[in-house]
DNA sequence: GATGAATGAGGGTTCATTCAT
DNA sequence: TATGAATGAACCCTCATTCAT
């Protein structure tokens, strides 16, 4: 026997009112409204009435979809976090020439790390950091460190393929992310900078800090290689 | 030629009270009771009680020295970027042994902005850089960007001394702040690192940093000079 | 003449599902629910979101059943009235010896109007009184006010049977009332006792109230029989 | 020598404008304001805007005045209990005719205490009764309280004239202030009565009580004294 | 008819700014 | 001129009520 009516709590499939806060059209509808307010003003001067207004949705439902402004706020910055740094390592996972991936990679981390967008959402996290440690930290936490950890397997890889000499991989690996963006992101984080880097900019500070960064840590034979490639080409 | 008018508010020229908003003793006590409590609170969490309460003069006499909070804040942000860069660059006016002044200098200049103080007044202006954006500009020109000047100069000296051989040399000034900071200055504004880090870890980050900056950017006479030096040692 | 449309909102008619507003059952489970959020919290801490909860009904359900909060109030606190005084004067209809009895009725009535549940319904009323003062009229009287007739009504009997000399029959019922709550309501409705008199308290209250009561109100018929009585005990 | 500029904060005799906080006219204004707004609404209905409006000052000063809500309110109260139990005890203190002297205080105390002023904020204060429990016990603790002491005694004084045998002073106390009060102070405070007693049906009232409370406790002594005063009159 | 998600007015409180003293 | 008491707009948040489902 077939059953006919299925409990509607357990096999929600119509297309009913979703339940309170579970309803995820508005729940993006709130963040994307968040997102202009919090971004655009930080933390303390965004006020709810103005995401309410930017939303378009009552104060009572933001409030059924978030505990309150804080969490309002973090849950903006976990969705921030995940977008920023989607795609950002993928280049890392097909070992190619060593020189070329860490060009291509350290290219999007800078692009990505300085455009417009992620710089605005980092300042309000860095501003609010103060008031909310844990939220910055968590921040950083899923992000960047997540990228910094993979960028250490990859240096770790070109070690094992006796391609780079390193005696401190942690440090290299922040190393190299700090130069590729040498000068870059204080100056787009304090403002300095009002336009995000040109891609030629990035492209001459990532080739230049590869190039710092082989001449620092590249073995014999990675330099032979390298040698041998030009000579090909 | 003498003043003769008896007006009374020209009367105060001469050493009597000062014009209203003019006493820079007033002034700068205001900005020392501000200078704590944003620096404190962050901008938005600074009451301009507080600020009355620990600079020790009334509301009105604020609002005689500053337009507003927004104004008050700027002057001491000015002030601030001042005290802590005064002093960071004296290292590079005596040219010593190349690695050990460049050490010498990155370890004050990392140690310094990676100080609790200074990550919070950083926090602060960077969290205020999208409403009041030139603030953020003129702290990073007048401050960083004027160090940075400064070691070009260091390094374009070296590069006369044939010790260093750099192409860019604004890009290489770069490359060797970011290398003494590498990992250090986000973790701190992001508050990963709710502490300060300790004298050891910067000696390692700014030892490794310029190591790798002399690997890269070295010629073969430094390294001459560095192995002569090392076997007298 | 026989119903013959089809129409389902008729259907309903025939034992169905009652009208709207008119189901004795949902009702009764409404007035549970508020019962208890109502005395628990009173009238304005009382939210009809706990209510919908406690009661298991949907928000719009009471809102057919009541107009507004407070007309559910009004009908909770008739309700309650009911119960608090609901069998309370069954002991005066036993007319047996007259001390006695007015030690259990006043014990019984001391009792039941200081217990932490009646003193609380009693608190919300007094509370509302001047929001709403029909309520506590009505509340008074139905309730006390009923128990009072009851009272006078037994007093007349006692002084037909020529055990009380009585003058104003109205105040004396009063005063018997009072002298069993003597010190103890007040104490409670103030909270100044922030829990119910124990048996043992009332017990010396009511006593006492009683027997003043009587050397004030009894005759000499009465001493006469109640030291006859003494004897054969 | 005289001092002449006195340190004005020593020596404030100047009629200047008084501290943040203790301009008595301005707090005596906001009290008046809460007690209106108050009494009329209860402490819950009561909103602070009510207040501001009803006491002529904004809404900052009175939080310069009062911590919150809850403090203005009790501090209302505070007044309003030391303004109603004023005065009412000091008939006990000339001992002068037993029976006249219980019947000029019975009167007294029962006409304050079911005035429409006090029953109105007695109601108040048990309204608030269940969220502030505090202020209840203290309301009555320094209210009737107090009162039930000075009559406890007076009592005493007149056991020991020996016109007077009482085995419980304190409930005896209870007894007398319940008497007084028969029927009447339920009736307003449960706003049965919505006008206070009359003058008449408060002298009916404490006449008959006292009368009830002699012929209980009253001693041979005492009653031969009345009837030999009824003679000599 | 019943539901409960959505509404938005209004709650208590704070604080930058003003202006009488 | 300097003061700080007073202001009131704006803050975050709650909840009685409505109405689309």
């Amino acid at each position: 026997m077939v059953e006919t009516t299925a409990d509607s709590d357990l096999l929600d499939l119509r297309k009913g009112r979703p339940a309170a806060g579970q309803d995820p059209v508005k729940r993006a509808q709130i963040i994307e409204g968040a997102r202009r307010v919090f971004i655009d003003k930080g933390f303390e001067a965004a006020s709810m009435n103005d995401i309410t207004r930017e939303a378009g949705v009552s104060k009572g439902t933001i409030y059924v979809y978030f505990e309150n402004k804080e969490e309002l706020f973090e849950a903006l910055i976990e969705e921030e976090r995940g977008t920023i740094f989607k795609n950002m390592y993928e280049v890392l996972d097909h070992f190619d020439d060593l020189r070329h991936t860490l060009v291509r990679f350290g290219m999007g981390l800078s692009a990505k790390i300085t455009s417009a967008k992620v710089i605005q959402a980092q300042r309000t996290v860095v501003g609010a950091a103060d008031r909310i440690p844990e939220l910055g930290a968590r921040f950083y936490e899923r992000g960047p460190k997540r990228g910094h950890d993979k960028v250490m397997a990859f240096l770790n890889e070109a070690i094992e393929r006796g391609l780079l000499k390193i005696d401190d991989v942690d440090l290299a690996a922040y190393q190299f992310t700090e130069l590729c963006l040498a000068g870059l992101f204080r100056q787009c984080i304090f403002s300095y900078r009002t336009k995000a880097p040109t891609q030629a900019e990035i492209e001459r500070v990532v080739t230049s800090g590869v190039d710092v960064f082989l001449k620092a840590y590249g073995t014999a034979k990675f330099l032979a290689e390298e040698r041998a490639h030009a000579e090909t080409a």
